[in-house]
DNA sequence: CCGCGACTTTGACGCAGATCAAACCGGCCG
DNA sequence: CGGCCGGTTTGATCTGCGTCAAAGTCGCGG
């Protein structure tokens, strides 16, 4: 699998720079410390200095994930917490004949087990290629354990996630099908922006399937919105994702 | 309303002690120390010791609030979080055309404010009459950066919080009617037996339509289900209440 | 005791989105 | 180049739940 050139100017390796045209891949360039790490000032990491880096540093491999794979699944034992550098997570919980609910998308700077609890809760996979820093669980907590400054900024990350979970819950809840699709793009776009990503056009690298599992629908209502969406001009298909023509209208629609 | 005798042995006065009639009282003994506190066994309080219950006895004081009483509503200004003591409160987010979608029913024992940040991302209201320990905001946090204990604590509390939200999430993308409102009876009982109640009959403060916004359905699609449970004897409705007859059939409706 | 208001139940009907089905598209491998 | 495969689009039809409407229940205040 090659991994080297983009179709454009954006620098190619793995990070926070989600690439336009969604082609982003995940550079296999192994141990990279810390200090130069791209989504350290958007992660968790960010609230340490030089000294505790160098020590958690010391606590992490780079691991990485090719599309499609499992990291885990719900209900196994957690020996590991991952920061995400590169790529897309989903997350998805599984019920009866096949339901599945996608319970949130993880791009670079995200981070996996802030539970911190015995087994994880949800199931993960790499929707495409994924590079991770892995910590051991146990001596990932040992180190939480002496770094109250850590511990807070866990803290925050877990209710700002419990926040993007109620959100979820309006959308899911009391949303029709084009306002879901509408927030649901919005919200992306607001990541990768926040992530330095120029998200005119916003790299779609999961399926219709998958939008629909996390919005509460089939696939062919999710296709059929994107495709009104697009007849109106909001926004324009291109391979790999969507074109924002009209942010403005999208965030309107997207709203109650 | 009568509120002295129980149709059990259940005590009757507030507390963790949900009575099964659903009449339950709140006290207005005014001050009351931590010590005999009902609720402390499964509050984030039961991490303290001695010594630092009383500091943060100290920081609390004693509110309550009568039914359907506003306690602030989102985007407000946080000044205070709660510890639930007595009583049912709803949080909620509104959208436009009164749409509304309620996030969470809270129980004694439960924590407003977790993630003590400035403002308030729902609003909240009390169901039936509430009484609640309240903490000025900026002194509960200087008194939590004081133990990072208490800090483990909340965050533990938070994560929680975040896997209900997340399960809450599959039962409103993926479920069916009748399966959300049989699950949503059947974590209600277990939150209640939890409380130490007897749980064969639930209390039910809420009205319809507040399950309703709950669990992304209409008030009547609500009043069908229930009377639909009923007539299959699964549950039997009572004056603000159900009593479970065939729990173990209700959990296999409430499961995918 | 009556009447009012808040809530609930029940019925008839309509529609947003699910389901079923078929064609389409682009990438990959032989 | 051609056929296959995973994913997408689009159309036709069906249905679970929403909407609209009316009657029923209960507690409360006059």
């Amino acid at each position: 699998m090659e991994n080297s050139s983009a179709d454009d100017g954006t620098p190619s390796g793995c990070g926070a720079t989600a690439e336009p045209a969604a082609t982003a891949r995940c550079g296999r360039s192994g141990a990279q410390s810390c200090d130069r790490c791209r989504v350290r000032a958007v992660s968790v990491c960010a609230c340490l200095d030089q000294d505790d880096l160098e020590a958690l540093d010391a606590l992490s491999e780079r691991a990485s994930f090719e599309a499609k794979q499992t990291l885990f699944i719900q209900g196994d034992e957690a020996d590991a917490v991952y920061n995400v550098t590169c790529g897309t997570l989903r997350l998805y919980k599984l019920l009866t004949e096949g339901r599945r609910q996608i319970v949130g998308f993880l791009l670079p700077g995200d981070f996996v087990g802030l539970s911190l609890s015995e087994r994880y809760g949800y199931s993960a996979d790499a929707i495409d290629d994924v590079a991770a820093c892995r910590f051991d669980r146990e001596a990932f907590i040992a180190f939480v354990e002496r770094k109250p400054h850590l511990l807070r900024r866990l803290h925050e990350a877990a209710t700002h996630e419990l926040t993007i979970a109620q959100d979820h819950m309006v959308l899911l809840g009391r949303r029709s099908a084009e306002e879901k699709v509408a927030a649901f793009l919005v919200t992306l776009r607001r990541r990768l922006t926040r992530l330095g990503a120029s998200a005119v056009t916003i790299p779609l690298p999961m399926t219709r399937l998958d939008m629909a599992d996390h919005l509460g629908l089939t696939l062919e209502t999710v296709s059929r919105v994107i495709s009104k969406l697009a007849r109106q001009k909001v926004v324009l298909m291109v391979p790999g994702g969507l074109r924002i023509m009209d942010p403005a209208r999208l965030e309107r629609l997207g709203e109650g």
